[in-house]
DNA sequence: AAAGTTATGATATTATATTGCAATTCGGGA
DNA sequence: TCCCGAATTGCAATATAATATCATAACTTT
């Protein structure tokens, strides 16, 4: 167990039929929003699609203007909106080196994870790593701080964009 | 060897003489540009300073604004830029999750840190811890990542929040 | 069906950051 | 010292990201 996970957990090949992804993300998004008693709205659910169109992050008024191309165009709080409650439950993640925002690939588990950012293909990985984790978790209680929430976001290459 | 570090690298008694960071923080600065042949123009300098008056992350516009009350009133573009120098010399670094600027308490070293941020009195400590470095390094590794740069901002509270 | 809650629409505004070009300043060599 | 090229700053405009506010619509519960 390295800390990656499926659909998307890694950098899968190129060819990968991304179509499950989106599918089995939003299989996975119903079922959560299901147990929960929280409301997978039409909008809400497009956009947790649009993000998952790829393995790359989206911002706020790229997702805008795809909406914008299918009929009708929503203003910036509606997608604004949408992308907190998925924020909310833990359906997508933010990136905030970025703006932009990403599918979570572990939908109903809590935490933040590591995301790993590829520079050269802008594509992006979510890591689950508890060594990490931990590895915080002590540094900040050793300086007396009771650590909440955590951002790693690290930019590099990725398998693929290392070879060249 | 915690891995917090002199200046405002732990997170400071309230009554600390706060001048003695500015000054040291500007003296390195100094001496830094000098052995690297670069300008620490006034702008830049200034910049620097008003990033240091406190321990708390400074938004570029409110940098702007202390800019304002001082007779010129530069733009925009003005303060980004003595940002960006200050960035690529390693002087102040950037925290994505606020976007914000904090000063760099280890100028001269490469390497970005950890950032721990207080979200009840606002302050932040830059933590330079090398397991959480390792940590990162190997989980990367191990998703087949060469990892470049790192940003880890950690939210919670500072050891004197935590008390009150 | 009525009332209350939750979600969306629509308009405007605020916050953050960059582009492009002109004017200036700085430092080094003739 | 004077001139040149490079680096820096000024300035106007614009791009990009996010939020505030109020009105309307849709669902839920009774």
């Amino acid at each position: 167990m390295n800390g990656l996970h499926e659909r998307g957990g890694g950098f899968l090949p190129d060819q990968h039929d991304h179509r499950d992804c989106i599918a089995s993300a939003l299989e996975d998004a119903i079922a959560v929003c299901k147990e929960r008693g929280v409301r997978l709205t039409p909008v809400r659910q497009r956009v947790l699609e649009i993000i998952w169109q790829g393995h790359r992050p989206l911002g706020a008024y790229a997702i805008l203007e795809v909406l914008s191309g299918e009929g009708h165009s929503p203003a910036p709080p509606t997608v604004y909106r949408a992308l907190e409650f998925l924020l909310s439950q833990g359906l997508v993640h933010r990136l905030s080196s970025l703006n932009a925002f990403v599918g979570c690939s572990r939908p109903g588990h809590a935490g933040a994870g590591q995301f790993l950012l590829c520079t050269a293909c802008g594509t992006t990985a979510e890591l689950n790593d508890p060594a990490i984790d931990r590895a915080i978790e002590r540094g900040a209680a050793a300086a007396g701080f009771v650590c909440n929430v955590h951002t790693v976001e690290i930019s590099g290459l990725c398998p693929h964009c290392r070879e060249g």
